[in-house]
DNA sequence: GTTTGTGAACCGTTTCACAGCA
DNA sequence: TGCTGTGAAACGGTTCACAAAC
């Protein structure tokens, strides 16, 4: 019931992360979390997962924490996960099949339920049980299917083209692994998963930390000490 | 020359778009971009991207525009992709070879030099050209190869085991495909990438945006009008 | 003692707006 | 005229700190 106030996005973010957690918990038999647990598991501070839950209009027992499996089902809601959502699937690349074949989306309120591709070579044949079909099938077994948000999983040349198609076919969201900001009207929702960057932010980062190396080693060689968390 | 300013993280998120459309653009022989141009190419506008490459000490003319060319390359340095980066995969299921298979990591800067298994079902079977290695292997390899960072595509269980494993083997930075928060030292760089999350985020705005629309749909009932920005 | 809920202070980033240069 | 560079203002999110609840 609570659930329709506005969600900053890295709130929105940081909800899926809790809610792993929490599904982890419960299956643990862990019947109540303390904010500064759950804040740990995800790398957020306790003061963070209380503004965040109090966002989404959750309420904790002073004392004692959060109901595991309330709060996982409230946070469903939030996220709209509390229904199955069906994917159509364009591009039976490698990327492609791989997310076909992660298993564990079925469990998790998503199902791919078609694939698509242009390649005439690939058209019909099966992927984790599914015929590819060609891209000429798309709009109708969108309809049919009753498919909700669809996966580019193409070429960076043809996302556009792909997305657009998507978009005609009457999906609400677009997941895209293409390497190109992809332009659809803003009635459609997406997001991007992008290797390349996410390689470029990760080598930038270990750049930075070099230089902060031997910053450090110039300006204070004696040993470093930093306070908590250490990895074991 | 320019590049060893402290450099925020959303700028550098950006730098990293910036960079694929420079490549584009240099390829299409376009010598100069206006911030604009840049900037739309990408999602962000003409201000923020002159802010992004004022931050890493680049400069354009005025009325003119940036050298597409040497943009690029100050990028580059800034990112620390001039240099060839070496990783290592472990994990060697769907997303691990969908991972090996994608060739264009190689002309950007990064290659996958070596993979490892847990499973002795997978060691010894081949993927794309590389042989996968037992875990025992690990240390030895990654300082052979000069390997700089782990790859990480391996179910949520083993993910931290993985990660202590290769840390403790000397990389630098980890690309987790796992989804969990690793905990590794802070001398060590660590970018996640989590399909579910990705997934669970795309929803959660198709149903913000549903709800808006409803709103929208009642208290507004009039045809909706917009500035700007429509898509095709 | 433990832990929540939240106003207020804080901080980093984005946007604005305009002077200055080609 | 077109576009950059940049202070100053605005914004949004995070952290702090503490009263209230168990």
């Amino acid at each position: 019931m609570a659930g329709n106030a506005r969600v900053p996005r890295p709130t929105a973010q940081r909800l899926s992360l809790y809610l792993r957690e929490l599904e982890r918990l419960g299956a643990i038999e862990q019947v109540t979390v303390s904010s500064r647990q759950l804040g740990e598991s995800v790398g957020a501070t306790d003061a963070q997962v209380r503004k965040d839950l109090g966002i989404i209009g959750h309420s904790g027992m002073p004392g004692i924490g959060y109901q595991v499996m309330a709060l996982a089902e409230a946070i469903r809601e939030v996220i709209g996960v509390h229904k199955q959502w069906r994917a159509a699937l364009v591009g039976a690349g490698n990327i492609g099949r791989a997310l076909v074949a992660y298993r564990s989306f079925h469990e998790q309120g998503f199902e791919i339920v078609a694939v698509f591709d242009a390649s005439p070579a690939v058209v019909g044949r099966t992927v984790a049980q599914l015929r590819v079909r060609p891209m000429t099938d798309l709009a109708a077994t969108v309809a049919r299917e009753g498919i909700d948000i669809g996966i580019v999983a193409v070429p960076a040349e043809s996302a556009q083209d792909v997305a657009e198609d998507l978009v005609a076919a009457g999906v609400r969201g677009i997941l895209n692994f293409a390497p190109r900001l992809l332009s659809v009207g803003k009635r459609v929702a997406m997001v991007n998963v992008d290797f390349r960057s996410a390689l470029e932010n990760l080598v930038h980062d270990v750049s930075q930390r070099e230089i902060a190396e031997i910053f450090a080693a110039v300006s204070k060689p004696t040993v470093r000490r930093r306070r908590g968390r250490g990895a074991a």
